[in-house]
Order: C-alpha cells, then sequence, then structure tokens
DNA sequence: CACGACACCTGCCGGC
DNA sequence: TGCCGGCAGGTGTCGT
C-alpha cells in the first residue's frame, strides 16, 4: 500500500511528535511481526530507549535510537503507524503499541494483512541478517537525475514497470506511482526497458520525483487502509491521471483507459499517447 | 539472470 | 441473506 509519498507522509507526521520522547512500555501484542531479533531481546532493546530521529529509506521507516540502532519498519500492504492517546480502544490487528513519555501518547503499529514486518537493530547487523534490502536510489534526493536509474532502464530486457518496481533500481515506487510516472512520460508500462530512446528514459526519470512530489503535497493515496501519522486519509487519490480509472477517457488524449497485467500487477495506461 | 507462479494474510465487493 | 471467487497499495522464494 503505502509507497514513498505515503511513507514520508507518516515520517513527517511523527518525527516532531516523536523526536526526544522515551519509550516507557513496549507492548508486543502480535510477536511474528517482529523479524529481528527474537521477541524478547526486541522487548528489552527497546524499553526505555530515548527516540533521537524518524527517517526515512525507500518504503522503510527508520525510527533512531542512538547509538545506531533502528527500529525499523515496514508496512506492506494495509500497515499503518500512527500516534494515539494513551488508552485510546485498540482497533483490530494493532500488533505493537509503544508507550512514550511526556504528553500521554503511544505509537501503534497496525497491519490486517500482516505483509509488513518490525526489525530492530544497527542497519549493519539488519542487512547482515538478511532484514533489510540494498535499496536504489531515492527520487526526492537531489541527484536523483543524475543517478544510475536512466542507465538501469535502458539495460535491462525486463518491462519498464517492472523496472521501476525493483526497489533496487528505485527505492519507493510502487504500483499506483509506477503508473502514473508511465503515463507522465508516455511511455507504456509493459514494453521491454531496453528499447526505450534517451528521450523516454529521461522523461521517466523525470516523471518519478514529479507524480511523488504532487502526492507527497497532497498527503498520500488512500485507497481503503492507508492513513496518515495521526490516522487520517490522504488526499491525493483524486489527482491519479490512470491509477484505478481504467475504462475511463484519458486526460490527455481522450483515448479509454485500458487494464492489464504487468509482472503480475493491476496496470493502467493510455493506448492513444503512450508509446 | 529473468520471469511467472505462488505464498503470505485479511477484508471487501460483486455475482449468483 | 449468504456463500464464493476475485481482487487489493508489497515482497520473498522457488522452479523453469
Amino acid at each position: 500500500m503505502p509507497e514513498l509519498p505515503e511513507v514520508e507522509t507518516i515520517v513527517r507526521d511523527l518525527r516532531p511528535n516523536v523526536v526526544g520522547r522515551r519509550v516507557e512500555q513496549v507492548d508486543l501484542i502480535r510477536e511474528s511481526v517482529v523479524r529481528f531479533p527474537d521477541p524478547a531481546s526486541f522487548r528489552s532493546r527497546l524499553r526505555a530507549r530515548r527516540i533521537a530521529s524518524v527517517r526515512r529509506r525507500g518504503k522503510f521507516i527508520h525510527i533512531g535510537l542512538g547509538g545506531g540502532e533502528d527500529l525499523v519498519v515496514h508496512l506492506g500492504m494495509t500497515g499503518t503507524l500512527t500516534l494515539r492517546p494513551l488508552g485510546d480502544p485498540l482497533l483490530l490487528h494493532t500488533h505493537l503499541r509503544l508507550e512514550l513519555d511526556d504528553g500521554g501518547q503511544e505509537l501503534r503499529y497496525r497491519d490486517p494483512r500482516r505483509f509488513g514486518r518490525v526489525v530492530l537493530g544497527h542497519v549493519g547487523e539488519l542487512r547482515a541478517a538478511g532484514a533489510l534490502p540494498r535499496l536504489g536510489p531515492e527520487p526526492l534526493a537531489a541527484g536523483f537525475g543524475q543517478s544510475s536509474v536512466t542507465q538501469e532502464l535502458r539495460s535491462s530486457r525486463r518491462a519498464v514497470k517492472s523496472v521501476l518496481l525493483d526497489q533496487g533500481v528505485v527505492a519507493g515506487c510502487g504500483n499506483i506511482y509506477a503508473d502514473e510516472a508511465c503515463f507522465l512520460a508516455r511511455v507504456r508500462p509493459d514494453r521491454p526497458a531496453s528499447g526505450l530512446s534517451r528521450e523516454q528514459a529521461r522523461r521517466l526519470v523525470l516523471a518519478l520525483p514529479l507524480v511523488m512530489r504532487q502526492a507527497l503535497r497532497r498527503r498520500g493515496t488512500s485507497f481503503s487502509d492507508y492513513r496518515d501519522g495521526f490516522g487520517s486519509r490522504g488526499g491525493a487519490l483524486e489527482a491519479l491521471l490512470v491509477y484505478g480509472r481504467a475504462s475511463l477517457p484519458c486526460v490527455r488524449c481522450g483515448s479509454t483507459l485500458q487494464q492489464t497485467r504487468v509482472g503480475g500487477r493491476t496496470t493502467v495506461y493510455c493506448v492513444g499517447c503512450q508509446h
């Protein structure tokens, strides 16, 4: 569910509210959501720690605990990480609660489908344990246009969209914004990436930060599950140009938008103006 | 290496 | 009303 703009919205919501606070109580309700380390170590390594930072890398949320240790959360398809008043009634599928000092609030991790996960440790330790994958460049970073992505695209025989969804190529791109970026760049998502002209590859690399910044301004796209750091919906759904609009007219050329499957993922594009 | 199929889960929606 | 299939913003593994 949450792609880069949704995760970034959550990080920005949480940061000013949790940095500097201490974790008073760890309530791990469903132990299986913690993939590293074991539940007992997880609880003891987290209790009484002070939160030093909240950052995003791709779709991962890193909550810095000082001493180089991070609590890392991935939201999968349906995960939410929200700040609630202490003792607020629990929603079903809440798996982890962190009671914070000073302010009467707790941080809650909820995930109905449980495709998400939580890990705790030094980044090096987590990578060695296979709990964190290597990620490609950040679309919102200053040098993204000059990054490896253009070359990666033009040297892969996979479908354009499959390359965009590869987190090792572009960190944080998911199904919605891959379709939106292809539309903006006027590139068919199902064509082999290696056949792209320099111009088309350049347009794609330009489009990714554009669609993501626009969604970020609207605080993310809420279909059903996505919620920001305070539990509210995002407003970017209304701004989507192709995703979720199959069989409606293209806003650019009026052709009927087509729905297909690329790499097993639902894909919407315009046959009239994406080539 | 690359790709499809499938697995992991729950909820929701539409059709019968 | 109720059951059933299909589908969903993600990713990891396994077999071809």
